[in-house]
DNA sequence: CCATAATATTTTAATGTTAAACTGTTGGGG
DNA sequence: CCCCAACAGTTTAACATTAAAATATTATGG
């Protein structure tokens, strides 16, 4: 049944980088998850009101640059988030193609009250690493990240 | 407007390792996505093939062990690779409980032919990290990955 | 000025994702 | 033997995600 696997010993160190990488990723992103869920908030929400919050107001252009996700992706997650008052949209005024997403006084509440504790369970989260493995963490994943390889 | 982050260094320093750990993460799985799009395939798709021609028909149950996904999200998986005649199910006589999920010859016939070009995919990725960042970068992970702390 | 290209957003169709409720099936204790 | 815990799978509701088509607005070249 198995063992048809040929792969030579550079394969096997890239597929294990990989999927450690990714294994690694969806661990910590659940665990964010399931802190956010106590809040009633999703990740993708989370991202925006936190954008909205240290960044200030944006067009839905500026916030899928900053998350790196499809524009028919924010008009959803920002969809949600007026739902529930948490944010307000507002077409500008000179250029009426763009509508500018704003902090609503809820979604702020909300970001100043919880935003510690978010910080701090990811801390724990990253906890098992030492400093300086931390940091050489960062250093390689940026280089990941930085090799838009686009094949 | 900006500049109300009032963060430690510790803080600083596990965000950063966050932020670019989760960006290299999804940047990695957009490029295999897009590889994959021209076979037809999803990135969960091509989780449960790959699964299958490893390791051989098994249960959903197994499925979703192996690849981390909830029941209902196998089922859909699945489906969707029944509908193209990738998989088999069937029910396992003596627990019919159990569907056996089995890759069907044309399912085979695509895993074989471009199970090598995904590999190199990711290995070409990998390449901006030597082999020695890519070994540590595969232990920090892991050690990540096993750090169940469920708050 | 006007046709047209470019831009921002929305909508649609398809897939993925989970939790929770629901349906069968199995196995065990009374 | 039968009721019921446990278990595998499916369905449903809600949200996420993208690409592509559709809308609306703006900019631009002739």
């Amino acid at each position: 049944m198995g063992s048809r696997y040929k792969g030579s010993t550079e394969d096997i160190r890239a597929l294990s980088a990989f999927i450690n990488l990714t294994r690694a990723s969806e661990s910590l992103l659940a665990a964010q998850g399931r802190r956010l869920a106590k809040d009633g908030l999703t990740v993708s929400q989370w991202g925006v009101l936190e954008a909205l919050y240290h960044l200030g107001p944006m067009s839905q252009k500026d916030l899928g640059l900053k998350l790196l996700k499809s524009g028919g992706n924010i008009t959803m997650v920002v969809n949600n988030l007026e739902k529930r008052s948490l944010v307000t949209r507002r077409r500008v005024k000179g250029d009426r193609r763009f509508v500018e997403i704003r902090l609503a006084a809820k979604g702020r509440r909300i970001v100043e009250r919880t935003l510690p504790e978010h910080v701090s369970g990811i801390v724990r989260d990253l906890e098992c690493l030492g400093a300086d493995d931390q940091e050489e963490l960062r250093r390689l994943c940026r280089l990941l990240g930085t090799a838009d390889t686009d094949d």
